[in-house]
DNA sequence: TTTGAAGGCTAGCGCTGCTACAGTGACGTA
DNA sequence: TACGTCACTGTAGCAGCGCTAGCCTTCAAA
């Protein structure tokens, strides 16, 4: 009986599909093309069978954002690894790896960084909600653990996060000069999270 | 001859009304609200009136975040001579009271501060355009420079701005833990402003 | 009084998100 | 194998969107 084994392989593929192509849509011409029928289209099927799937065009653009939450979480975990296991000397530059790593992560992807932090404001955080924001959030409170030193980690963590996320936002909408980017993200880190001594 | 005077004067009127109503309505229920059969009906006048005035809605939404400019400019003025003269042991704590103003501002009028940096992105900024935010970003450096010390005084003043503006958004839409925002506002502030020693 | 311009509205175009409804084809059962 | 059922999918359409062409009225100047 694999029929509704298939069916369900199908469905999720075809789910799948949407939010890829409106992913890729609004990577290469802004969340502005993204539309139902323009989706319907892409995808070769019409407009009702994204609805299926999905209850409105916010709906999508919300999953696209978890997606997005996700592959930041992986994207700091790895940059956190490389830079050495804590305790060890070349642990001290891992909030500057991470920080760089976030930085890297929103400008090589700035429609689905939108799509995480500006379209799909109303996408439920913190405690009791989706596990991928939080997951991108312990990444980098873990990399600033061992220099928190007598610091609330938490209250930490928020602030670094926000500022990287200030600079990278007006940065993106040529609000910054463009070319001092990096000079901002090291003073932004090493003020914030200054080496424990 | 004040025929001319008296229909400029209209204009004029007319256009306040358009961005006057069009920022109630946003503050009232959101920028989504803001349609331009809406504004037609509230202003008491057809659509097309509008477009006499304005070349589009976006249009609209940059007037309006052109007065946001104007307004946050002269509060954050305020706040930072309330502080006391440059000098004054007073002017100490001036970086402090303006980042308190401006955190107030966009969380006072929140569609108005959505309208200056997240719908009007594509506003010229920075050198030859409008002069509004110019203004808004200076008065942020005048209260650091007599902290600034051997830094170098616009990357400060750039990342100081980027990293309220992070802690702004990220509070806005839910993503911190709201009680602890004045908390995060000083730890920003010490920390990326120190007291020149 | 005539004339030209300025001001304003009606109506409508092509688009949007979303949905009611009908048709089709694959399935489980007799 | 024939049948009834149900999941699946497309057609067509609704209300609302930004924006505009074209007509009509009002008013100042000649």
């Amino acid at each position: 009986m694999g029929i509704e084994e298939r069916r369900a392989r199908n469905q999720e593929a075809r789910r799948r599909l949407i939010t890829e192509t409106a992913r890729a849509i609004a990577e290469r011409e802004g969340w502005g093309a993204v539309t139902t029928r323009r989706l319907s289209a892409e995808i070769e099927y019409s407009q009702p069978v994204i609805y299926k799937h999905f209850s409105s065009l916010d709906d999508i653009t919300d999953a696209v954002a978890l997606e997005g939450f996700a592959e930041l979480a992986e994207a700091l975990r790895e940059a956190r690894l490389a830079a050495g296991a804590p305790g060890s000397v070349a642990a001290s530059d891992a909030v500057h790896a991470v920080a760089i790593r976030y930085a890297t992560f929103a400008t090589d992807s700035p429609a689905l960084y939108e799509a995480m932090f500006t379209r799909a404001s109303r996408l439920p955080f913190g405690e009791g909600a989706h596990p991928e924001p939080s997951a991108a959030f312990a990444e980098l409170r873990a990399s600033i653990a061992p220099r928190a030193g007598d610091d609330d980690l938490e209250l930490l963590t928020e602030a670094l996060w926000a500022a990287l996320h200030g600079l990278i936002t007006l940065n993106t909408n040529a609000r910054l000069r463009p070319e001092h980017q990096s000079a901002r993200i090291d003073l932004i880190v090493n003020r914030i999270v200054p080496y424990a001594s």
